[in-house]
DNA sequence: GACGACATGTAATGGGTTACATGATTCC
DNA sequence: GGAATCATGTAACCCATTACATGTCGTC
């Protein structure tokens, strides 16, 4: 079986939801999957193709009588296998984000002092910004019935949570350091 | 001025530290920052040769008396004043990082589950080791006269650990949530 | 003499963003 | 009529990893 990027699969898995076109996978993303996924229409496009060519999404250009030009896609059966076989293939590589701000703390010193403090209180309102959302996107989710989907939803979004708290209480405590 | 990537500033930046060649710059992201930034000798020595043509380092052959083979470089006046000035600049995007455990929890159903369970419980025992790491090399850091290198170097350690514990918090929760 | 660490470098490839081009529809 | 949103797609870049090529030195 062929090994596409986890890239390639996202865009397969998200057409099981109720994303059935390239625009709306980018907008899924944006909106509900941002805190821990991204993707661009550079890479969207050209993989719906592959994905096609390989037999794994079939497309449709039903909208003669839609207004605006939309193509949909849906799984085939070798498309469905092959993201299960994905989803419990073990992952290899856990990497680490690389951290703009840890970089240049790290090459910082005393004289940069001041402006690095400032980086990091930046820092740390963004963060702040995402938890915002985060909470926003949680309250709209609980809405309705709890399904699986929804629960391994709000499941990532707590990940995000946490993660922004952490980064948070970190800028506290490095900016008390730094003064 | 020229504006270059966060990597290149990175090699840069390191250079002020007690690394002297792409050698050196390597071994210290592999073991010192890996868990801020990473780096392949495929950045490494093309970036040092377009910093030398740029005028921010001056490479140096001294090593006729060395047995290895052995280049040296050292920031110029401009490549410090660059550095400088990358280090006063404002982060403008803090990327979220991307995912995979996330993504595939997202993309998972109820048939799914057993194999979730355990590519989070392979997440955590990878966030564990990293912990321990963290926890080695902040002991070895603690030798000797506190500087404010030194200092900065722990905060970014802490940074780590207390990321790693959190993801840790989370893996549990998420497995207690799934089982 | 074989292996591991030291050391430099390039080419191929993969992965991703950005900018651009195009056009319809909706709503103010 | 103009702006925002819906919608698809490509080309040029940028960034990074991997694999390869090459050679020394120390040590078991």
């Amino acid at each position: 079986m062929k090994r596409y990027n986890a890239t390639t699969y996202a865009i397969l898995g998200l057409l099981t939801t109720h994303c059935r076109t390239g625009y709306d996978i980018k907008r899924m993303i944006d909106t509900s999957l941002s805190h821990f996924w991204r993707i661009s229409y550079g890479q969207i496009y050209p993989s719906l193709k592959l994905l096609v060519e390989d037999g794994l999404l079939e497309r449709h250009s039903p909208t003669i009588d839609h207004k605006v030009e939309r193509v949909e896609y849906r799984l085939t059966f070798a498309g469905q296998q092959a993201l299960k076989e994905w989803l419990h293939e073990p992952i290899e590589k856990f990497s680490y984000e690389k951290n703009e701000v840890l970089l240049r703390l790290f090459l910082s010193d005393d004289g940069d002092t001041a402006t690095m403090i400032q980086q990091i209180e930046k820092y740390r309102s963004v963060q702040y910004e995402r938890l915002e959302t985060y909470k926003l996107l949680e309250h709209s989710w609980h809405m309705g019935t709890v399904t699986t989907q929804k629960k391994r939803a709000l499941m990532t979004l707590s990940f995000g949570k946490k993660i922004a708290r952490t980064i948070i209480e970190w800028c506290d405590e490095a900016i008390a350091q730094l003064t």
